[in-house]
DNA sequence: TCATTCATGTAAGTGGTTACATGATTCA
DNA sequence: TGAATCATGTAACCACTTACATGAATGA
């Protein structure tokens, strides 16, 4: 539990793909798991201090001066094993978006739109990102064994951002009263 | 911005409906907004006090001895309409689920297993859920008006929901070996 | 009588972000 | 030469949760 319970599992599963430094953990992050995962700096490098304390990595210099390559050791993998069979913590729900839909009678429908929009752009941006991912993933030494699970979480983003797009499409025929269809 | 960003804008929202008390705002939030949503007492009752200095809410003494009903003012909607007008500040992503199918290669297959039968079950009683609020918002006095917007932010949640379970149907078959269809 | 619900509030703690400080290396 | 990237770390702050304190009213 503690800070971790969030954060080391994350920074331990991804010094169990390969070592790394700090930096490069962040960066791991936020390109492969961005879609589902965030860490800052500031969570980062003391959870790194912790795990090390506690024996989860050991730290090798790194290829440049004052940089820290850290590895997880075997208790550290075995911690990991633990982490990832706890029960996911539920993050309460926030949806700004919905929130506004929620009280949308109280905006003008262009406002509305523009929301819906955004959402829409959004989605189909990630629908495109998502093809980096899967190309980036492919390239990486350790895709054999790892690939099926990551290609799930793909999946799980694809399938969430085109529910999305069917959403936007039923909401904007039923609260903006001048979409029309496909620019007809 | 401050705390409001986040707090306000639903606070405001469910007094621009009816005048509510803070007991029963957090009712509110916690059952019709609740699948999108999320505040608690202490968020609540702080809020209260700075929308009241700031002249967006009216106290007037509740049914019940030491209760204390808040009604929205005229300002109070102008704010509430600028508030929602302002961008969704979006939540940086945290899926536990999703972490743990990232590094599920770490776990073994019945582990993977309950976590998908769990998002399976939890999607499963959300669709169900859906159906009582949709009776319950039905029943409102002002759902003449605002019926659209409230239906329009269940379908995002069935419509998730449904992506949901498509993606353990799919994500089943790819990563537990043992699975057979439909109890075949 | 006693549990539950209604009702308001605060204090402590946590998880997390942001901004800042520092400085080496790379490359245009 | 100077911008961008690599690299580490901390301090201040913020939003939010949890637990607690209080007490009246309701209803089994």
């Amino acid at each position: 539990m503690a800070r971790q319970a969030q954060t080391s599992t994350a920074v331990l599963g991804a010094l169990s793909i390969e070592p790394l430094t700090g930096y490069e953990i962040r960066q791991v992050i936020a390109t492969v798991l961005g879609h589902f995962w965030h860490e800052s700096f500031g969570q980062i490098y003391p959870c790194l201090a912790e795990l090390e304390a506690a024996g989860f990595v050991d730290t090798a210099p790194g290829e440049r001066p004052r940089s820290t390559r850290y590895e997880i050791t075997a208790t550290g993998r075995q911690h990991l094993r633990e982490l990832l069979s706890e029960e996911p913590i539920p993050q309460p729900p926030r949806n700004g978006l919905l929130l506004r839909v929620f009280f949308g009678r109280a905006l003008p429908p262009s406002t509305l739109d523009s929301l819906l929009t955004g959402l829409e752009t959004e989605a189909r941006e990630r629908l495109g990102k998502y093809q980096g991912i899967r190309a980036a993933i492919a390239r990486e030494p350790t895709y054999d064994e790892h690939g099926p699970y990551w290609e799930a979480t793909l999946r799980a983003g694809e399938l969430t951002a085109q529910a999305q797009l069917a959403w936007v499409t039923e909401t904007r025929a039923a609260l903006v009263p001048s979409a029309t269809g496909t620019s007809q």
